[in-house]
DNA sequence: TGGCTCTATGGCAATTATACCATATCCATG
DNA sequence: CATGGATATGGTATAATTGCCATAGAGCCA
């Protein structure tokens, strides 16, 4: 087969891994809905508020969301559209376990 | 907005951090063209047999490939048809990054 | 200005992930 | 049965991730 090169599988595994923490996957469902600041998100998944800045920051780097700043505040966003497909996938792949779990489990 | 339970998001995250390693996504694009034993996708990775082997069972254990034996051989395959929309997220994602850089430099 | 809120970052400890080596297991074959 | 190939797993050293604390910086208001 036609190998491609390392540096591609590189920063897609850089993007999954920003995917790859259920805080991020959290922060990234309650953008998906609206914008939202530092101050909620950080309500929002009950941790400190360095760590959920810290998480922020990871998505960003990876270019799923960005940030814009008012006041004092920070409010961030999605920034990509193809994050249902994504997500979809994931459920896909959830659905079809439970599947193979209960067929394994004998009918 | 409504809270959906902490479990859901580590189940997405499971099959999240699967697809978050460069190596891993390398032997998901090479099954996904057709099954292939273990010694050729070693070969393909060019590390250690164990380290390959390790990485496919990751990919199984989050349920994304399937594993069947013949002989004294392994064969590996992709299990779930939703990689597509995986990876064609991952690659909007990176191509809008290139844009943005691109912009960033000052067009 | 002083104090307060909001956010980002450095530091650190604990956990987790990764890669290789060695080795056990399974299977086919001489 | 002994040998060798293919694969999976335990062990271990190293690297990366994660979370919280402390703190710095920016903006707002009395």
């Amino acid at each position: 087969m036609k190998v491609k090169p390392t540096q591609l599988y590189e920063a897609r595994a850089k993007v999954a891994k920003a995917l790859a923490h259920p805080t991020r996957l959290l922060l990234l469902d309650a953008l998906q809905e609206k914008e939202m600041c530092v101050c909620d998100l950080t309500e929002l998944v009950g941790a400190d508020q360095s760590t959920v800045s810290k998480h922020l920051a990871v998505l960003k780097d990876a270019g799923l969301i960005a940030g814009r700043k008012e006041r004092s505040m920070s409010f961030y966003r999605v920034t990509c559209n193809c994050l249902d497909g994504f997500f979809g996938c994931i459920e896909s792949v959830l659905k079809e376990n439970l599947k193979a779990q209960r067929a394994a489990m004998g009918v």
